[in-house]
RNA sequence: GGGCGUGUAGCUCAGUUGGUUAGAGCGUUACGUUGACAUCGUAAAGGUCAGUGGUUCGACUCCACUCACGCCCACCA
């Protein structure tokens, strides 16, 4: 105590305030964090050389953040500041995303406000339209991604679009087109007429309808569909090729007419087809249908495509050529109606495939696309993209969480198919590549691999945005200037640049120190919505490109819920908006809210009363603070572990330690919750209720508190970063620049004996008899009473803790005795072989004690029978490991001493 | 059609390799303004762990089936 002389006080600092006041703390000290710049590793104190890296999830760079950021936000701040308290270079990566569709729809949409298309300003006005949107309205999400407190570091932000990653991109598409891994070729693909481009498969989704199944005289057959438009695209039937019905005609080739001319028709025999359903007869449309296109594929039918990008009737659809697809149907229809074609209708329910950005169905047609072959072999590596996808989860050098995601990625791999990465959208990475003019390009060989000198697909250049171009054809030696060369007007998937989040973050495909340092990241984590979308195409991109994994372990959060289960949306009026309840309550508070019930791949359900509760908590942690630096008077940074007075002071220490190397294990697992909730009862049931009543009554426990709380604040730092920031610099800190985001997180101390935490339990279980029995006969709070103990082995024990008992129980006499008579009228229990006497004279009801005691008695004997009854099977003691056996005949000995006092009580209450 | 998950106190959920008299928070009830905190305190009531069967000395925990709810994938023309 000697040194407290030199020590700082920090009575300068003004008293804290009764509650805590999260508005008046959080701006101001995120604005110190971020000025520190310790939110950058290389800024971090100490030698750090391993690694602890998370690339943030890029949100859309014109949104705002909603619940899901926050949790999300929350979930990966918490590991960062768990990793760096623990010593390691913690870079979290921020960055946002241009969404290609999201944002070009978002666009086209105000527009369409204003009365304009895109056509109207062309393509490069539309481009800047965007960017210009853009600008305006991407520091909202970079203002709320700080509100909630995140520690990561600014001076790396990335944005998918920008110059770095462009390179990226361009320099991925040039290596795999080399490889091969990249084609052009007409293949089916989901059309989405509105938004005039192409969708990944995972992009469709499904919506069920009410539909009419149209039974068609089909040449020989009957042929049901729901889509009796696409028929005029019909090439072939198949059938199954055991159906006794149709069996014989597989291989002939007969002609429909259904108006617009004959139709050569092919039967052909799949297993496929359920002989069940319809008719047992398919009309097959390979332009039209991805199962049928793979069908034509195999048989060599041809293509007719009837229905065009524009969401309208080719002109192979004859008369019909011109009309949207609707207005076709309903013409076709009558007219078979009218030539006696149409036999019957039934009506059916079945799922119409949807754009999964403006729900428009999909139409899905063959096109020439740019697609990523996930089957090809990689030269040099002897392995598919797929196989490469595949081993990184099975040879565990990938895990998720929760594990069963992982089947569902094998399986998703297993079946993935080619990859549509062109889209027909104007704003996003343009395909690098250009055509020749001059040099004849042949339909069949454009677009192979190796095909130079038609087709270009270019790498080097440093101005990327304006599209750099190769500077002349290396076939024919033309260049651009006089037009020669023409970009492909295409724009790539906006999966395509995000699925190389993980390294186009650090630059590469420059060698850089980052890259060196900070590949593969450790945890990825994001939501399980998007496992395919993303998580599953930067698994396929990352080996492919590094040879590394994108990251070690992928974390997967559920969704947020209402306090009902049901998704949040705006016409349910039950949106919880993340910034609003932060400044309501304080951002730990809905940090909080988000960690504790929440496990990875399970939803969540949140409610403003859940946040309000863990208001509470933040206050009762601001309380507990408030009182130690009253009572401490001058605070000082611990310099190590004081030693313990009283039995209290071990039992505190003891569960401190207990509780940091259970927590820093659940945070190690990914169980954060647990983790969290671990800490509050610590800190709310423990040290609250119980220690710092305790250390009221023996005072002089200045270095215990002291100890205690700047441990406890960084056990809580990655959790509530804000409130414990605080109480640190008013309490701890050591001049402006000293943090507790970056103080020691420290060893996890030795097992305590066990016998403090026992000592301990034993007199908090007489406090709360004592209270138990005064809350039975409703004693005056205000009055205090007398109390006699009767213990045996723990005499002493009980002595010693004579005045504890008497202040946190309102004790005004304890009588501690070996043994004795029980006072007359006296309300009596029996707690860990300790008898406890409230002798309360003529308040006691002789009839309700007796009742109470009875219970007690009955309860006693069902308990000591179970166990007398377990103890006399022969195979338990037999089978059973002798630990067990042991532990049980304690509990037979505790169980029939307690009877034996209850019965003793009852016996002297006459 | 295939796969996965969930079902524990009125509500929201813990319960880690099988051994607890099955826990917490909210809510409910009773009492309470003790100088850190009413954003608080003390105490109480409340559960045949969805059902059935099995494995085991022993099942909330493992297995099978059933029921209920939810999700994902495929997609029947």
């Amino acid at each position: 105590m000697s040194d407290r002389t030199d020590h700082k006080g920090k009575s300068i600092e003004p008293e804290l305030p009764p509650a805590y006041e999260p508005q008046a703390v959080e701006d101001r000290i995120y604005r110190s964090w971020e000025e520190s710049g310790l939110f950058d590793p290389d800024n971090l104190p100490g030698q750090r050389r391993e690694p602890f890296v998370i690339m943030m999830p890029p949100p859309n760079a014109t949104g705002t953040l909603h619940i899901g950021h926050a949790m999300f936000l929350t979930l990966e701040d918490l590991m960062v500041r768990y990793h760096r308290l623990r010593g390691k270079a913690a870079l979290w990566l921020p960055g946002t995303d241009h969404a290609a569709i999201a944002t070009n729809t978002k666009v086209e949409k105000l527009l369409d406000r204003e009365g304009k298309t895109k056509y109207d300003l062309g393509r490069a006005g539309f481009i800047a339209r965007v960017e210009d949107f853009i600008r305006k309205s991407q520091g909202t999400i970079h203002k709320q991604i700080r509100k909630m407190g995140s520690s990561c570091d600014w001076s790396r932000e990335a944005y998918t679009l920008d110059e770095v990653r462009s390179r990226t991109v361009r320099e991925m598409f040039r290596r795999m087109y080399d490889d091969g891994l990249i084609y052009r070729g007409t293949r089916i693909v989901n059309w989405c007429p509105r938004c005039e481009s192409t969708l990944a498969d995972d992009e469709v989704e499904y919506r069920e309808e009410r539909g009419t199944l149209y039974y068609l005289r089909y040449g020989p057959f009957i042929v049901a569909t729901t889509r009796p438009e696409t028929k005029l695209g019909d090439t072939a039937v198949a059938v199954h090729p055991d159906d006794g019905r149709y069996r014989d005609r597989i291989g002939q080739v007969f002609q429909v007419d259904f108006g617009i001319g004959p139709q050569d028709i092919r039967v052909i025999g799949d297993p496929a087809v359920d002989r069940a359903f319809g008719s047992g007869v398919v009309g097959l449309t390979p332009a039209h249908s991805a199962v049928d296109f793979e069908m034509a594929e195999k048989n060599l039918l041809p293509l007719k495509k009837v229905i065009g990008e524009d969401g309208r009737m080719t002109a192979l659809a004859g008369k019909y050529a011109g009309l949207a697809v609707e207005e076709a149907r309903r013409r076709f229809v009558e007219d078979l109606k009218s030539r006696e074609l149409l036999q019957k209708t039934e009506e059916l329910d079945h799922n119409v495939s949807v754009c999964y950005r403006c729900g428009t169905p999909v139409e899905p047609l063959t096109s020439r696309q740019w697609f990523v072959n996930v089957d090809q072999e990689i030269p040099g590596r002897g392995k598919s993209l797929k196989r490469l996808a595949l081993e990184a989860v099975r040879d565990g050098s990938i895990r998720i969480l929760p594990e069963r995601f992982e089947k569902v990625y094998f399986h998703w791999m297993e079946n993935l198919r080619d990859w549509c990465i062109s889209r027909q959208i104007w704003f996003g990475h343009r395909i690098p590549v250009w055509y020749c003019q001059s040099c004849h390009v042949d339909e069949e060989t454009e677009g192979r691999a190796g095909a130079a000198g038609r087709v270009m697909a270019s790498r080097e250049g440093i101005v990327v945005s304006a599209g750099e171009a190769p500077l002349k054809c290396p076939t024919c030696g033309r260049d651009e200037d006089i037009g020669d060369l023409v970009q492909d007007p295409d724009t790539l998937d906006t999966w395509f640049s995000s699925s190389t989040w993980t390294f186009s973050t650090l630059g590469w495909p420059e060698e850089t120190e980052d890259l060196k340092r900070f590949h593969p990241t450790q945890v990825l984590e994001t939501g399980y919505d998007i496992l395919f979308f993303w998580i599953a195409r930067m698994i396929l991109m990352t080996t492919y490109a590094t040879g590394q994994v994108p990251f070690e372990t992928v974390y997967l959060h559920g969704l947020v819920r209402d306090e009902q289960g049901r998704k949040m949306s705006k016409s349910l009026e039950n949106i919880i908006d993340p910034i609003d309840v932060s400044e309501k309550y304080g951002t730990d508070a809905v940090r909080l809210s988000l960690i504790i019930g929440n496990t990875p791949g399970n939803d969540l359900r949140l409610s403003e009363e859940k946040i309000a509760h863990f208001r509470n908590f933040t206050n009762k942690l601001w309380n507990v603070s408030r009182y130690i630096l009253m009572t401490v008077g001058e605070v000082r940074r611990p310099s190590g572990r004081p030693e313990p007075q009283t039995l209290a002071d071990r039992w505190i220490l003891a569960r401190l330690d207990e509780v940091k190397r259970d927590s820093t294990e659940d945070i190690e697992s990914y169980s954060f919750s647990r983790a969290g909730e671990r800490l509050r009862d610590f800190t709310w049931n423990e040290l609250a209720d119980w220690y710092l009543e305790v250390s009221k009554v023996e005072g002089g426990k200045e270095r215990l508190l002291e100890y205690v709380l700047y441990e406890l604040l960084k056990l809580w730092h990655p959790f509530m970063p804000f409130v414990t920031e605080e109480i640190h610099r008013r309490a701890f800190a050591e001049g402006e620049g000293d943090f507790l985001m970056v103080a020691s997180w420290g060893d996890p101390a030795p097992v305590a004996p066990e016998s403090d935490v026992g000592d301990f339990d034993m007199v908090r279980d007489i406090i709360t008899a004592i209270r138990n029995l005064r809350a039975t006969y409703r004693v005056d709070v205000g009055r205090e009473i007398d109390v006699t103990v009767h213990a045996d082995r723990q005499i002493g024990l009980v002595k010693r803790h004579a005045e504890v008992i008497r202040r946190l129980a309102k004790v005004a006499v304890l009588t501690v005795a070996e043994g004795g008579d029980r006072p007359s009228g006296a309300a009596s229990s029996v707690v860990r072989g300790i008898r406890v006497h409230v002798p309360l004279g003529d308040i006691i009801d002789i009839e309700q004690e007796r009742s109470r005691i009875m219970t007690e008695i009955r309860k006693t004997e069902d308990y000591l029978t179970a166990l007398e009854k377990k103890l006399g099977n022969r195979a338990f003691i037999e089978r059973a490991p002798s630990e067990v056996v042991e532990a049980e005949r304690r509990k037979r000995e505790a169980a029939r001493d307690r009877l034996d006092k209850l019965q003793e009580q009852l016996t002297v209450l006459d």
